[in-house]
DNA sequence: ACCGTGGTTAGCTTTC
DNA sequence: GAAAGCTAACCACGGT
């Protein structure tokens, strides 16, 4: 840990819903990075309502979620299984000089 | 269950890797839902990057992201009693003829 | 993983129902937990009727069993939260050497 | 609905903890209702730990919690298959007049 | 009587 | 390697 800000979440004597600025701007500083997760957390919830919406489509058109659910983690997991090989080659293929 | 798709994941005898229509379109159907749901997954694993920048850049400065996942959630557990203490509140109103 | 005793799961050349010991007890004890497993969650399950009970004879008294269960809920977010806030103040404490 | 009681859920105007009976005795009897749900809930909770400690144990003896429930699963299955097969077999005893 | 929804529990991932 | 947070499967309920 670098320094330690965390004097700063030091209840105040004064009960206000203001950051508090505690010899410094670690409060405002604070808030900000707090208050950008709960964005982007807002921003993930929806997209899973997004895909959730997808799978109720699906659903209504007569594919079983969970049988498709399956299928994605099967094609990631292969994705993922290229991927690898193919930076292994690439390792490979620098060891020998042939980059 | 209305009709039953699922005959489009039977392997078919000719060995393909472009989507087979068993009988009609469901083959591409299926696809198109599958690579609508890899991109918002794609979406999804970009944002929890973003998530884990954010705490990084935080801790970064000095803030224990620990810490601060607690505040989050206890702001999120605020936002959420509160949304249903109002929500019990009109069920007991309606409870009693006030609607 | 310290010892691997995933060979145990390896089908053994006589099929008996029996616990196999590949090569020590290893059949018997895995056995034995998982039956303990089992016993409990019987256990678990006649207690979820029973709760179930319970909110049958509240109904028939007239109780909504919907409201009871949110305020159940309330009662216990009251609790958690409390007790998360604790130790949240706990933390602050020893965050500024008031330990 | 029977009875409706919901009435003993309206705020009243003394602000108290104590459960109120409106009008009756309704209000401890709710109250009643729920503290045994609340106490069936703990054994729940207990249990659930109970059933984690189990895994602990296995898995520091060198057993996978993971394979263990699947196992688990399994058994299950076979049981409540088992059973279905026997009380489909008395439905057709019964039908044939072999009760 | 079935479907859809909401809540709960278990499994998985990631963090420490 | 352990613990926690998050996600997905499961289940029971209410609505249609």
């Amino acid at each position: 840990m670098a320094e330690n800000n965390v004097t700063s979440f030091k209840p105040t004597d004064e009960g206000s819903n203001e950051a508090r600025d505690v010899g410094g701007v670690t409060g405002e500083r604070l808030k900000s990075f707090i208050e950008r997760v709960e964005r982007l957390e807002e921003e993930k919830t929806a997209l899973l309502e997004d895909i959730k919406e997808v799978y109720g489509e699906a659903k209504a058109t007569g594919f079983e979620p969970k049988i498709m659910r399956r299928v994605i983690k099967l094609r990631k997991m292969d994705i993922e299984k290229r991927r690898e090989e193919d930076e292994l080659l690439e390792l490979y293929k620098a060891a020998i000089g042939m980059a």
